[in-house]
DNA sequence: GTATAATACCTATAAAATCTAGGTATAAGA
DNA sequence: TCTTATACCTAGATTTTATAGGTATTATAC
């Protein structure tokens, strides 16, 4: 399980990252991130979708209602040009605060 | 400028490990930060001091006043045994996240 | 055929965290 | 003497998050 902080720093580097390769409905990010944490992180989905309706309203991310064959419906997202700018700055800044980490613990201890 | 939630997720660890190696007072960890980070972290007072009394407060660390030479008081933080065991958490939290993030970024784009 | 689990979405509200914008006091330097 | 730097603190408005629900359909197990 990972601390309340780091799931919140965390969640919109990855759902950029995953809807910048393809697009997906959040039922299936979950699982999605599930299976690539190898269980790290344990997404709920009360958690995800006001995640998911902010990044929108922030136009970061776009959705489309799809019918599948089944009858069922899912709504698809996909990133939207500012997205992708987004999902580079996050980058970005992860590495930087990552640096900043990693220097600190390389140094050995007193 | 870094993120209010990469922010969040990363004070902690940050202060645990800086007081993990030398016991400093809030202003002093202040300018460490913006020192070891090259001016990526700028933290402000008002943002610091809470933090620390939290922290305090769920035993992670523990303070001292100390009067210095000059006539001024400092309140010196230093770690717990308790904050020990909390910064090897968090050390391993982050790798983890940080391992995710570092898989979903090598996969080539589709 | 019926009950349960899985799929797939949603949100109101209580609870918690954070940020702003202040405040105090002393010492050093201009 | 005035300003800047040092060094601490916090009330309260705002914002975020988590909980705990809700709906509806399909697939599976009994």
């Amino acid at each position: 399980m990972v601390s309340k902080n780091l799931m919140a720093a965390s969640t919109k580097p990855i759902i950029l990252t995953i809807l910048a390769r393809e697009e997906m409905y959040g039922y299936q990010i979950i699982h999605n991130v599930t299976q690539i944490s190898g269980g790290t992180l344990e997404w709920s989905e009360g958690m995800l979708y006001p995640v998911l309706h902010r990044m929108e309203k922030e136009k970061l991310i776009q959705s489309q209602w799809r019918m599948v064959e089944n009858g069922r419906r899912r709504k698809y997202y996909g990133l939207t040009e500012n997205g992708r700018k987004e999902l580079e700055q996050e980058k970005h800044q992860w590495m930087k605060v990552h640096k900043v980490l990693s220097k600190l613990w390389a140094l050995t201890p007193s």
